[in-house]
DNA sequence: ACAAAAGCTGACCAAAGTGTCAACTTTCTT
DNA sequence: AAGAAAGTTGACACTTTGGTCAGCTTTTGT
């Protein structure tokens, strides 16, 4: 009754508060919560600072949408660890499509490690657990296909994390991969070479057939 | 002639900047350079602000002096890859070493981290074709003994950066290394753990052999 | 057309931040 | 012992920052 829904004119609010968070997305990244001023968002987004605070409260609001936002985009590179799925196939699928995403993102990628580097302090709970349950899904699949003999018998947990930090690395210390590639700047090309690399190492390891089973 | 070399007075002096420099690894890591305030410095360092001032001139200052000491420390853990070792044997090691490092100088790879990902504004040049050298050198071995059929043609920078990643993600994102774990907190098994799990997935690959050269 | 709602913003604070300094105490050196 | 050098620090100056607000303009529903 009060106030009633309404539905045009969500179109400047949408459009403004968008330009913020994606002015947010990139100082954040490299600023970290601390670190960012408003006035340099404000700048970034073309808006004055006190039209930022018409539609965002406090500097920790725009954060936490940012935060909030960018854990729900993850799952859908996630979706290929399925039993259903060959492990050799189901794990090509899952580096190619976390190095995709963590490419065109790669500022809400080094926005997360900010946070997570500087404590996780906004990471709220419900993003955690929902985390923790994907992992849990996809770690009972590997002690499936393990079980299954499809699978030499790995840690899941730890292989996952390595699955995590390599598809990252690329975009939070983009230079120190760079300079590692002995490149300039990272390009599509260099993330193909890294998705075939990883893929190729974590499903057949470095050591010729000959030296296995030492 | 003017100002004559001492010694023994050199105590107080560093003694001071040991505490500042420790204070400062420790917060410049959880809130990144702009984040940092250096009244919050002296307060863990137990000196009055004025006394971190007397020591250094500004906030750049002492930042730049724990970057710099922190890439020095490095080395040590990365003397594994040489030609006249095995690459299973050198691969072990390096992993082990750098764990382990990584375990004892948490502060210091988190700080290392935030500044790659603010940008590496701070990182000098020298210190940059430093690491570059190394990890030549390394690649270069890593070529021998591709060419000598001891190791698959692999990448071998990509694989060094999954080797980086790896290593570091427990230290820098130990949140998320944890609940990925299921504990609360890292413990030294699980850098045992980490340790094996790395190790025996570079160097075998997860796919049991009759799946292998498919 | 027009009132109400939504959007906009320059000017303004109070708090917090960096860095300075002059005066004081402690520690050498001889 | 006493002058010099090194170390210490409360108080201060100046700047930046997060956040507010009153009054203005634009958009929208009827």
């Amino acid at each position: 009754m009060a106030k009633a829904a309404r539905d045009p004119e969500e179109r400047i609010r949408e459009r403004n508060m968008r330009l913020i968070i994606k002015a947010g997305i990139e100082i954040f990244a490299r600023k970290g919560f601390d670190g960012t001023r408003i006035a340099e968002i404000a700048e970034a987004s073309g808006l004055p600072k006190a039209n930022v605070y018409y539609y965002f409260a406090s500097k920790e609001e725009i954060y936490k949408a940012i935060i909030s936002h960018l854990i729900a985009s993850w799952d859908d590179a996630l979706k290929y660890i399925s039993p259903d799925r060959e492990p050799a196939e189901a794990f090509r699928l899952y580096i190619k499509a976390k190095l995709d995403y963590t490419r065109k993102n790669t500022a809400e990628s080094r926005l997360f490690a900010s946070e997570i580097i500087q404590g996780a302090r906004f990471l709220k709970k419900k993003d955690r657990d929902h985390m923790r349950q994907v992992t849990d899904a996809h770690v009972a699949v590997v002690e499936g296909w393990i079980a299954a003999g499809k699978m030499l018998p790995v840690d899941p947990r730890h292989l996952f994390i390595m699955l995590w930090a390599s598809t990252q690395y690329y975009a939070d210390f983009e230079p120190i991969a760079a300079d590692g590639l002995k490149k300039p700047r990272l390009k599509a090309e260099d993330y193909e070479t890294a998705a075939i690399t990883i893929t190729e190492t974590i499903l057949k390891g470095i050591l010729p057939a000959s030296a296995q089973r030492s």
